[in-house]
RNA sequence: GGCGACGUAGCCAAGUGGUAAGGCAGGGGUCUGCAAAACCCUGAUCGCCGGUUCGAAUCCGGCCGUCGCCUCCA
């Protein structure tokens, strides 16, 4: 039982094997801070947190770092549109960011690298590679000299010649080709800047990822992850700034997520199509989006609509009813082993299914067969300690996929306030009932329901929640 | 135009050679004062055409369609 993954430079599956015995560094392209961040991003950030969590549970020790671009042309435009200074605006949106990854159970990374805290680091590269050839300075602009190198291309599958071929991009006068790109970019008048060797400017936008990764990960690391739309030009140029550098490969693997798509396209700050995570939060649960974003696989696009939403709503709560209590005093018996076999076997297949590039879909399966069966235990009166090591193997499991199955009135303030008024209500509406008064009983139970709290009339005595809305 | 991905029941979706996981929705039932939840039953020959094979959703070729990248992009 090993694990395989697809990786992008080979365009293969393959054995993951790590650099250092038991221990995996990965590195995971950050946002650029100009904007708010919509669900795509967290979808990309959602991807790599559940393929942290995967190999921390199968015993490797993971270092992950993943970057803010908090210098670049967009952040600069918006700051002048809106008289903001560009490093207030790009830390209001890279501290808002990291609140997002924390409401989505994203944990944490070891470290968040800053463009403008490696700027140093970023020079000396620079000038590395220009001692070596692979740069070349014009008019207080460095570019880096594609054509030096024989593979590049190799993780795009594009031929040099094809890139060199286009026509000149304005504003970038004076390089040798096409397709050779910047690395540092002079300055114009009331941009932010810093000193170089070349006179005041900063740094392109691929450099910074190579260096950072150097610099907080090492030469070579295990895993390089991004949203496919960054395959070219971005992690191109990666490989080929790091490796013109070291001399060493890069990145063993290359994990590309596929694209959120909201009406039949990528979502994207530029088309404008987009629900940013504020707003999605407002309305669903971090797990429903985990759960529409691992109803399928990582690398292919995922459609968001209130539909396929509504669906994931859903399917959660059927996840977190799993984790209802027991009800019964049943410790032995054959629907007991019988439960003990289908925990196992969703244990088995879980893995099996994770084990094969992440394949969440196929893995969730197990995770609702296992529902099934729990209910079905309690349903037959089961409990005691199979019953509750089923439900921790639902939690275990589904904390993998970094899936919390908390009820909303655990964490929502409103709900909390609101608890004594709704017990009171289900307390007088169950002297109600014990009158046979059916009518004002269910008045109660519908006025609550218009409220998003729904009553379940058990055996025990009548339960209530917050319904999601789907 | 170049490179790449994809097309499976009403919807989402797994499945890369031996007659199709799972979820949502729908229908029928059990339970319930009625609901809700839960459980049981219920649906597809896999875009189209041709080929390889004893056998293909799975391999090959062609066609149609959708999407992504081709220096803003998670």
């Amino acid at each position: 039982m090993t694990l395989s993954l697809y990786n992008t430079l080979t365009r293969r599956r393959e054995p993951f094997e790590t650099l250092e015995e038991g221990r995996v560094r990965m590195y995971v392209c950050g946002p650029t801070v100009y904007a708010d961040a919509h669900i795509g991003h967290a979808m990309s950030a959602i991807v790599f947190d559940m393929i942290r969590r995967y190999l921390e549970y199968q015993g490797y020790e993971v270092t992950y770092v993943t970057n803010f671009t908090d210098v670049d042309d967009k952040i600069i435009i918006r700051a002048q549109e809106t008289g903001q200074d560009p490093f207030e605006l790009a830390q209001y949106f890279t501290d808002k960011y990291l609140r997002h990854l924390s409401d989505l159970n994203i944990k944490p990374a070891d470290s968040y690298p800053r463009v403008t805290s490696e700027i140093s680091n970023i020079i000396r590269a620079i000038e590395e590679l220009g001692e070596t050839d692979y740069a070349y300075a014009v008019d207080g602009s460095v570019y880096f000299r594609v054509g030096r190198n024989d593979d590049y291309g190799k993780l795009s599958r594009r031929r040099q010649e094809d890139a060199l071929s286009g026509t000149r991009v304005e504003g970038e006068e004076g390089k040798e080709n096409y397709a050779d790109f910047a690395l540092w970019k002079g300055a114009k008048m009331g941009e932010p800047s810093w000193e170089s060797p070349w006179g005041a400017g900063r740094p392109g936008w691929h450099i910074e990822c190579s260096v950072m990764c150097l610099h907080h990960l090492g030469e070579s690391i295990d895993i390089h992850g991004g949203g496919n739309d960054l395959i070219f030009p971005h992690h191109e140029n990666e490989i080929a700034q790091s490796e013109s550098l070291t001399g060493k490969p890069f990145a063993r693997y290359w994990i590309h997520n596929g694209m959120l798509q909201l009406s039949g396209e990528k979502m994207s700050k530029s088309i404008g199509n987009l629900v940013t995570i504020d707003s999605f939060l407002h309305q669903y649960s971090a797990d429903a989006l985990r759960m529409l974003i691992f109803s399928g696989h990582y690398r292919k696009p995922v459609s968001y609509s209130d539909e396929s939403i509504g669906a994931a709503v859903r399917s959660t709560a059927r996840l977190r009813g799993g984790l209802r209590p027991a009800t019964g005093t049943v410790a032995v018996g054959e629907e007991v082993n019988g439960l003990r076999e289908v925990s196992e076997s969703a244990r088995s297949g879980f893995r099996i299914a994770m084990d094969d590039d992440f394949n969440t879909s196929s893995a969730l399966s197990h995770l609702f067969e296992l529902v099934r069966a729990i209910n079905t235990a309690r349903a037959a009166g089961v409990s005691g300690p199979f019953f509750q090591a089923a439900q921790d193997t639902l939690r275990e499991l589904a904390g993998v996929l970094g899936l919390s199955l908390t009820e909303t009135a655990d964490s929502d303030g409103d709900v909390l306030a609101a608890k004594p008024f709704i017990d009171l209500l289900v307390s007088v509406r169950t002297e109600l009932r014990q009158k046979k008064e059916w009518a004002m009983a269910d008045k109660v139970r519908e006025g609550l329901a218009a409220h998003s709290v729904q009553l379940e009339d058990t055996a025990n005595g009548t339960t209530w929640r917050i319904e999601e809305a789907a």
